[in-house]
DNA sequence: AATGAATGAGGCTTCATTCAT
DNA sequence: GATGAATGAAGCCTCATTCAT
């Protein structure tokens, strides 16, 4: 008849949309397991029922958080990977670029680390396997530096891949926004701290 | 009557650190939440009042078990900290260290880094407040290199730190015993990363 | 506008004997709690909507599949009762028969006899009362052997039919295609056992 | 302090067995899926917490229910089997046996042969080995009265065993307490219907 | 010092059915 | 004739913790 009303909790989105944007902002404030699949809808403004006809369990609301920043992420490495530049600029925007995507969306990414044990068996397989592509894209830049003499080979370069995400992954740990310093500007100095640490 | 009995699970270690050595050994293997309480008294061979008689809470094992390691690192940070020798030796020397004890304690500090959110707000807070003071006397050496124009002052002394536990938190997600690199070999080379990353 | 495609699932036949079909299949493979009807519109390739537009409800299928073949029995059983012939061997001839439909329609005899209480009150009465219909029948021809003296009085007609529509009953329980005995040849091992207990 | 006091719901009997005892009555009135786990161990005057320390799931509650009369049956049915006397006489005994604890337990036995399927697959394995053991006790007397010709040879024993205990598996369908027969006429009447059927 | 039965609250998930289109 | 999103109630089970002994 009239178009539906919207509440506070009905908003003009889809109910798919507004239950993840819930659960995300939820398991962001109360970790996984500290949130009820009863909050998640209650904060979605939609029953149960509604929240399993869209995802077949909870873990499933934790893989779609997680795996929309990863598609992202891969898209736009690969993007700064192939662009035509010295490696050396490649490496830094990338390893900046990933910086400002975890910080932009640093309530997925931290859920995401904090609670990966506990998606089911075959979706953390597939979660791996897409991480451990990006890894690969990204080690391959650093290989490429190494052949060119561009980097230094004192240091394997999986080990340096995991220090660079090491880091990435601790931001949920201390990065506030509204702290001192841009996300930008984060990026910008751990992209530093790689490079510096890759001078020959 | 007698002494008790030396069954397979009693290995005649006092109850607490049978406790603890099963919450470990379990919380590891899978996770906080996805360890009962009734597992870990089947695991240490007694039952669930010996373990209330011990330990107030489930968070409780948590806390000690982290703690134990904590107490470790912290002495030994401040060993290498007061040495006598070049502020850059001494970085090395602590961040080295912190890397391979992380490593050899790898089921406890993974196992914290995943599940401290469970700990009650008290414990939570006495927690953090121990990791920062270790955090800042880790500073305090890096800040100390500054000074001195030993290291770069292209970056905050605060995101070197952040930068560097980043990648010791990672460890949990890729180290495993019986690998390329044993614990040495890993340390040297991520302190050599920091050290890198902090040349002038 | 044009046909309808056919599809796997859509074999042509109209779409309430595609979902008989596949409830019927279902309900003997799971059990009729077993069985959602989610499983049921899948199977049979058509969407919920349709289940309930020719179907008030989940027993309604119940009801039609063991309908179908009461109906069939009551006929055959009428038929066979109102020959002409002695009534040993109109008896004989109904018992065996019995066992032969049930046979060759063991999923929906095994179902019914399982699922029966989930019917809803009405239902439930209205198929007590056929199946009561059935064995008056069914025990008019004891009775008519009984005053001939053709029949043993040893035993009251009530309990003769118990006895054997137990047995009946009973098939689903141990009776698999492709045994050792045709369905002809069970019936008139049955049939021949009713008989010789009822010898004078 | 001083005794527990004695309410409707909470008598002298120890916990399980109140809850056995509820979940029989429950199951034999409702039906197994009819029954929830809450109306149980309201019925029981405990907690669900309660049951689930005694009882692993509600099909547990299930297997012990029918344990009990599966063991007691056996017992018996060997007693009879292995006492001294002709053949025909141990098996009419035998046969009458069965009905008297079948129509003494029907409740059991009624849920039972309703609700067989929802154990779950090893314990439905063990039950039906169970089954299967008595089954052949009783198919190795109606053997041996072919062997020693007081039987007719013309029906397989398998056959006959499962003509017989089809009709006790059925008694839960009819047998009513207080109707015109009592258990041991009723047992007679069947082991009769039997025996006469073996004549020669 | 230690037991283990019992609690009670809460967790995730399933499902038959309805209704606007 | 048919769709499929959404409901809402109920279901089974788990678990940290307590307490009388």
């Amino acid at each position: 008849m009239t178009a539906p009303p919207a509440t506070s909790a009905d908003d003009g989105r889809p109910v798919p949309q507004r239950l993840l944007a819930a659960a995300t902002r939820l398991f962001a404030d109360q970790g996984y397991d500290g949130t009820s699949v009863q909050e998640i809808v209650e904060a979605a403004g939609v029953t149960k029922g509604a929240l399993y006809h869209y995802f077949g369990s909870k873990d499933d609301l934790l893989h779609e958080v997680y795996g929309r920043v990863l598609r992202l992420q891969q898209e736009r490495l690969d993007a700064f990977a192939d662009a035509d530049a010295p490696v050396g600029q490649r490496l830094r925007a990338a390893a900046a670029d990933v910086v400002v995507t975890t910080i932009e969306n640093l309530d997925d990414t931290t859920i995401f680390f904090r609670s990966m044990h506990h998606l089911g068996p075959e979706k953390l397989k597939q979660v791996r396997a897409e991480r451990r592509r990006y890894h690969e894209r990204f080690r391959a830049l650093i290989e490429e530096g190494l052949r060119t003499g561009e980097f230094s080979t004192a240091t394997p370069a999986d080990l340096v891949v995991d220090y660079h995400f090491g880091s990435v992954h601790h931001l949920g740990n201390w990065y506030r926004p509204g702290g001192p310093l841009t996300p930008q500007q984060v990026a910008d100095h751990l992209a530093d701290l790689l490079l510096r640490a890759l001078r020959p």
